[in-house]
RNA sequence: UGCUCGAUGGUGUAAUGGUAGCACAAGCGACUCUGACUCGCUUUGUCUAGGUUCGAGUCCUAGUCGGGCAGCCA
């Protein structure tokens, strides 16, 4: 009934190609514990994209009984917030609670790499510490001074120099991916020269943007990366971990690889436009004579399920425009919206893990998320009577105060079903799809003169349809079969049709929230304007009746409402006393069939 | 016209020189007090051309097509 229970059967031991350097890694001998990483920026929300990225390396540590950390490359204090810090904090731990919440590496609070000798040579390390109230997620910033070490380090070795070419020039200068860069005309200063104009970097004696420490590597490249590239600009800002100490802030390519092995990471894997940054961060790391083994990039090809956008600029763009009411708005690909939406993290984890890991740029089909959240609600949904748009039933056989107390199973697919009571009253609610005056042909459910089975009640026939001044249906009149009911001698009748029904005085109303895909194309990310293909149904809002026992849900709740999908209370909205449901996802309907899309 | 990564049914993903398999989707059927679930059956695939080999999705060569790379973003 609630996911409070996060652990989901194993989906089969994932293999892919990263996997398997793992594994042969580990022969070889090559580590002893494997520790990876996943390092967010944060500046934005975490979406279904980084779920992918998590499970890979949460996984891989958790199948190897190794570590993965939690870091934030936070080496961009201009566009990063604590806000992030916590909301992706809090993700990450939601996203793999109770599958890998043990591999979770944090730091003791305010801790830095510390200083040790590893074969007689100076090193530093920063070991991971299980998550506790003295602990804290890894941040980059934490290793600033010993970056900057290493940085004077380079510079003393000929293999960094500061630079005072402009941004523009510097672009200029790097050329194109046909054509050969030219060197700066500050590329061959002394080291003494580069020695003080570093130091006075990080005193503050120059402008943002006036100078930069450049790696001395080849401007004629045919990788761009290669190019001299920056690896360290000035910004006179003050940097939310950091605090106000630093006025030069490592780019990524410098800070990545080396947090990385200051962390003992053994594989970094990352997205494949990294692939030509490889070189780099190998270049960075080799060049520093380091005593212990180095971190080794891999890339994989990163998510991208049908029907919706990851990217960062237009997810803001949605937020910005109005389109959604949120970063968290339960229609947003991201994690606090799909939370929020319903979906349990163990479903999310049954989708991301079961798409596999490769290098292909891959659309990944959005029916195989909807099957691994169907999957996974199956199991852990009670199911629970309720009709989201009522058209009312009379029982004309009963008395107006009558009341039969029905037996309704709470989830058929568990070992031992449990039931509840559901009250059958003279007045009923029934969805207005389930009652047709003109049915189509292979119609099982009520039509005139018909029979059909209010489910764990008992069978109906419809003898008369009452209609207004307009013509339009106000209530249908039945006769309630009671030798149909539960424990009578025709409990077992067959009728072709079994629908779901609510009782009009026994039952709550509630707004019911019913979500669709965002956009009506599979692909919004390669539209000229996506705002164009946003789905204009993809909320609509209905006031539904509930079956009274649904008055008690609560927030980690999960439900199937019989015969039309699985819903949650909404987090945000749900008031004492004023329920609001989110369909997370209607249930499979091979009858009223969608269309096939493209 | 540089570098780099990739290509297996409609979609995604296996097969590490030896029967092209799995999942989703689609179709048909069975079951059903959820037109759900479950179960059974079916359709559809190795980018092209050469080569190596007893044997090639896999190795080699050449091509074709697609992705990424010129932030003081990550």
């Amino acid at each position: 009934m609630t996911v409070e229970n996060n652990a989901a059967p194993e989906p089969a031991k994932p293999s892919d190609f990263i996997r398997d350097i793992v594994a042969a890694d580990l022969a070889a001998g090559l580590h002893q514990k494997i520790v990876t990483r996943f390092p967010p920026e944060p500046n934005g929300y975490l979406h279904i994209g980084h779920a992918k990225s998590i499970c890979l390396n949460f996984g891989i540590a958790r199948e190897n009984n190794g570590r993965c950390n939690l870091r934030f490359d936070d080496t961009n204090p201009a566009k990063e917030d604590i806000e992030y810090v916590e909301s992706i904090t809090r993700d990450v731990q939601w996203l793999i609670a109770g599958w890998a919440d043990h591999c979770l590496g944090f730091k003791p609070k305010g801790a830095h790499p510390a200083p040790q000798v590893v074969n007689g040579r100076p090193d530093h390390h920063l070991a991971p510490v299980a998550p506790a109230p003295d602990s804290e997620p890894f941040f980059a910033s934490d290793y600033f001074e010993q970056l900057y070490a290493y940085a004077m380090e380079l510079i003393k070795k000929g293999k960094a120099y500061v630079c005072d070419l402009s941004a523009e020039d510097t672009e200029a200068y790097r050329g194109s991916p046909e054509k050969p860069g030219k060197d700066s005309p500050f590329r061959n200063r002394t080291v003494e020269e580069n020695l003080d104009l570093f130091r006075r970097m990080r005193a503050g004696e120059f402008p943002n943007g006036a100078r930069s420490l450049r790696a001395k590597i080849d401007m004629a490249s045919p990788n761009m990366w290669l190019r001299d590239p920056l690896l360290y600009r000035i910004r006179h800002v003050p940097h939310h971990h950091a605090g106000d100490k630093w006025c030069i802030y490592p780019l990524y390519d410098y800070a990545h690889c080396l947090s990385d092995y200051l962390e003992g990471i053994t594989h970094s894997i990352c997205t494949l436009e990294f692939v030509d940054h490889r070189p780099l961060y190998d270049w960075v790391l080799e060049s520093l004579d380091l005593p212990r083994a180095l971190p080794r990039q891999y890339e994989f090809s990163k998510l991208i399920p049908g029907y919706m956008i990851v990217s960062k600029r237009k997810l803001l763009q949605l937020v910005d425009n109005n389109v959604v009411a949120g970063w968290d708005d339960p229609r947003m690909p991201t994690l606090s919206g799909l939370r929020r939406r319903g979906i349990p993290a163990s479903a999310l984890r049954r989708f991301v893990i079961g798409v596999g890991v490769t290098k292909f740029d891959a659309l990944t089909d959005i029916a195989v998320m909807e099957h691994a959240v169907r999957e996974e609600l199956n199991t852990l949904a009670a199911r629970r009577l309720a009709v989201l748009r009522p058209i009312k039933l009379v029982l004309t056989n009963l008395a107006a105060d009558e009341v039969i107390e029905c037996d309704a199973t709470n989830n058929p697919q568990d070992e031992h079903p449990t039931t509840r009571k559901v009250a059958l009253t003279r007045e009923v609610f029934i969805e207005s799809d389930d009652f047709a005056e003109a049915p189509p042909p292979k119609y099982f459910r009520l039509k005139p003169g018909g029979e059909v089975r209010l489910k764990y009640a008992g069978i109906v026939k419809l003898d008369e349809i009452v209609k207004d001044a307009a013509g339009a249906v106000t209530e249908l009149r039945c006769t309630f079969d009671r030798t149909s009911c539960q424990g009578e001698p025709g409990s077992d009748r067959k009728v072709k049709g079994t629908i779901h029904w609510v009782s009009a005085h026994r039952s709550l109303a509630a707004e019911v929230r019913l979500y669709d895909r965002l956009f009506t194309v599979p692909e919004p990310g390669v539209e000229e304007d996506f705002l164009k293909v946003v789905n204009p149904q993809s909320l609509e809002v209905v006031t539904a009746r509930l079956e009274a026992s649904l008055a008690d849900a609560g927030l980690e709740d999960r439900f199937q409402f019989e015969r039309i999908g699985y819903f949650a209370l909404d987090s945000k909205d749900t008031t004492p006393g004023k329920p609001v449901f989110n369909r997370t996802i209607s249930l499979k309907d091979t009858w009223t069939k969608t269309p096939p899309q493209k």
